[in-house]
DNA sequence: CCTATCTCGGACTAAATAGATCCGCAATCT
DNA sequence: AGATTGCGGATCTATTTAGTCCGAGATAGG
């Protein structure tokens, strides 16, 4: 179980354009240079942040990416789900009706309790996360720290 | 982020050894027979789970795997993280201390907040899988279904 | 006590998936 | 009109996963 590289790169870059003054923008240029990154690829990422409605993106020269939403209605989950998929980690495929010891059908009418309880972990990891918005992250950094981050950033 | 297709396996695998009676063991086998699993691959998988203490092996005819505890101390995280490995699926690669925007030594003394809010998150999922042991699966299914288990698998 | 058989154990090979990159197109502002 | 930027597809590589094989060791029966 292992989350993409990109993950971090698009926390961070997330939490970048959330320290912008209202209406600036970020290219992927400007944010691959400001944490050394791989820019096409950093670009890949960026443009699936935007497909799932995170991140709003416009064209053309001072053009770049910003935040979709007031920093405070985004959280880390969907950051996370947009770069790595909402696919649960557990897959159940039913063994249980495979095989010599398949069961009879009417004892599988309800989902397998392992399957549940393997959910029941995923979805405390999905709260986690929708508990965390990018608002309350700037307001885990120095109060200086927005400044200085437009300053090299758009810099 | 994904877990391997033979956790299903090992879980449901390790299900049916708790509904053996004490002392009798279930060969890599007869379980692949149970499930209609690919043999060699199902014992590649709980070897896995013997090295990380979970099952008991033991080799000649009639040997086979057996729980190497007692149903109630033996969590669904012990057996997940036996063929998942213990690796946490977010590596921080501090890539805040890089490139232009590189926050200076003194800022990075403790962890990263991103970081800690995704270690949250995977603590949260931990959390919820140790909170489960192969005794409560049993006590979640029919009363009638360890007999039967046990008739079909070493029969 | 010896032998035959059955078991796990680890090394090895192939396939699939994800990671990473490049190039051409459309849209926008100067 | 030209330059700059995001967008989408096609491509290549690497890592992980899936699957197979053969050998070492132990037990049960003669």
């Amino acid at each position: 179980m292992k989350l993409p590289t990109s993950t971090e790169w698009v926390l961070h870059c997330a939490a970048s354009l959330a320290q912008l003054q209202s209406g600036d923008t970020a290219s992927a240029a400007q944010l691959a240079a400001y944490y050394d990154l791989p820019a096409p690829y950093l670009a890949k990422q960026l443009q699936a942040l935007t497909k799932a409605g995170v991140l709003a993106a416009s064209t053309g020269p001072r053009g770049g990416f910003r935040l979709a939403r007031p920093a405070a209605e985004i959280t880390l989950l969907q950051i996370v789900e947009a770069v790595d998929g909402p696919a649960r980690p557990y897959e159940c495929r039913e063994i249980r009706q495979q095989g010599r010891g398949a069961l009879p059908r009417e004892d599988c009418q309800d989902t397998c309790v392992l399957a549940r309880k393997m959910a029941d972990a995923h979805d405390a990891w999905r709260r986690s996360l929708a508990g965390v918005s990018l608002a309350d992250i700037l307001d885990e950094i120095p109060a200086d720290a927005p400044a200085r981050t437009r300053r090299i950033l758009m810099g």
